[in-house]
DNA sequence: GTGCAATATGCCGCTGCAGGTATACAGATG
DNA sequence: CATCTGTATACCTGCAGCGGCATATTGCAC
């Protein structure tokens, strides 16, 4: 019964930021941090209840770790995910998030390593 | 921000089948205890919980107690419920569920008081 | 090798929910 | 009134998740 995982992982506000951030392409932990601004273990701890439910995958790239949306998701996966994006839309916080994420970088997605330098930390 | 309210009622898999039961239309809970076969407490905290999040909506009818889905759901909710009822149907449990509603009394969503007695239990 | 940055993990306390048993409540019926 | 049926609630236990602090791990740079 996979549909029950999937909502647990998105009972979560964190969780659900942290997947609408997503959307748009992949991103490293740091990425995470600034946009959220909450603390690095709580979002290293979202995360890694999402890969364990096979929300998000992940891989290492030298000193970070890239996350991204899976790229073979269920069916019903990929309907929430969707679901998810159109309601997201409509609330502030998470318009707020993606307009924070653009302000990171503007080639992040595509970008070399991960882009951390820009975020400001190094 | 009640996407996560939402998904915290989705997110336990008996609330799932409630839900996915009410679809096609209101019911009683003695209709719910005969197709998930739960215990009657279980059901109606269940039933509870959703109420009090507003997934559901109660009305007395004599000695049952009829639920229905909201009259007017949020966007966000609509869209939940649609993805909902999409995902289900590919799930056994939830088709089993739906056959044996149908099992129950073929003119039970516009029948009389709520037509329990087809149900057995009288 | 040392040291540092990025990220993950272990442990703890708290809270909230799931499910069970027993009981209460409301309405119908007699 | 008493009683029965349908449904809800109180109380309890167990468990899982959340968040914090401290610490471990991994890879890079020197």
């Amino acid at each position: 019964m996979d549909l029950v995982k999937i909502y647990e992982c998105l009972c979560d506000r964190t969780r659900l930021r942290l997947l609408n951030l997503l959307a748009p392409g992949p991103l490293c932990v740091c990425h995470f941090q600034a946009v959220l601004r909450e603390s690095q273990v709580k979002i290293s701890k979202h995360l890694a209840y999402l890969r364990a439910r096979g929300l998000v995958e992940s891989e290492r790239e030298g000193n970070w770790i890239i996350y991204r949306l899976p790229a073979k998701p269920s069916r019903a996966l990929r309907a929430n995910l969707a679901c998810l994006q159109d309601c997201a839309a409509e609330e502030k916080l998470f318009r707020r998030d993606l307009a924070r994420l653009k302000k990171l970088g503007p080639g992040l997605v595509a970008s070399g390593p991960c882009g951390c330098a820009p975020a400001g930390r190094k």
